[in-house]
DNA sequence: CCAAATATGTTACATTATAACGTGTCTTGA
DNA sequence: TCAAGACACGTTATAATGTAACATATTTGG
């Protein structure tokens, strides 16, 4: 009981994530809505460690395991994406955001990571990934799971480059 | 000196890639020699610490930062790749087998893991990288670096499975 | 040859992630 | 209802990956 309480606009997300999770048969219990609470509000990726300080804030002496445990939930039911390059953890902004909140199967996105201000792009572009499928359909690989991160500025830090 | 001596294949492959760093300025020392054939003779991925393992045979008590630095020298020749999903490290067959061999820059990739096998298969499409050129102008972030990682069945991993 | 740049050695530590096992809580069906 | 199993969480310890910082050696260019 107790949870944090986040922004209104983060409440409102994480509502629409306990209907999702509700909507399948799993469970967004306290602690996971505190995780996926404390990414929301992150105008960054989070890595687990620094969930972990959040964390403590309301749960003094929590662990590793707790947080993984929730961010692997959380990611099973695509409510958050895993930079890898970044080893750090972002909500979905299409399950999360959009009406087309859909069963939480993983679906196919990108992300956009400026090197500038730190601010990753979720894009769900059908082009590339149609592309990487017909790529690899030619040589007989059949795709289950990809990662797309690019790297680069976003228009903001660009033009703030180029001023 | 008296650096291991690797199967004909790869040493082959390795004076390919000390032409190509001669050809730009920079050394393909003993170590780094070593460290590259490492990688290349793997039939997988390999991580830095198994690397470091492997070094050992020849140079007792070499330490993380050892392999390390190699690595970070032939990621920037373009000479080997990082597989983020596997915190692991391929040989780039683009540069290193083909007669493309061009100035160690890094080209765009797209990397194939089997999840059967373990094998990682280099792409180099251009269809998959438009793609992400495209998506991104769209919305004005310009790409400096992409990862692209599938995860997957290879053919003949999947031919096994349905068998 | 000497100085600067480059490469490597060495120690210590930071960061990210998981294994293993115990405890609590929920739920479900006899 | 209440016991049994499933599920979630707590706790301790440790594994795996990656770097900072500084010392030493090697190479290269003037």
């Amino acid at each position: 009981m107790a949870a944090t309480i986040f922004a209104e606009k983060t409440e409102t997300r994480l509502d629409n994530a306990e209907r999702l999770c509700a909507a399948h048969g799993s469970r967004l219990t306290d602690l996971r809505r505190q995780v996926l609470g404390l990414v929301l509000e992150a105008a960054r990726p989070v890595g687990a460690y620094d969930l972990l300080d959040g964390l403590r804030a309301d749960k003094k002496g929590a662990a590793p395991p707790t947080v993984y445990r929730a961010l692997d939930f959380l990611l099973e039911e695509g409510l958050i994406h895993k930079i890898e390059r970044l080893s750090a953890f972002v909500g979905c902004t299409h399950t999360l955001d959009g009406s087309h909140a859909e069963a939480g199967h993983p679906h196919a996105a990108q992300f956009l990571i400026c090197t500038g201000c730190g601010q990753v792009t979720e894009l769900d572009d059908h082009g590339i990934l149609h592309a990487l499928i017909d790529a690899t359909r030619q040589i007989g690989f059949t795709v289950h799971h990809s990662t797309v991160e690019a790297e680069g500025l976003c228009a903001a830090c660009r033009d703030a480059a180029t001023a």
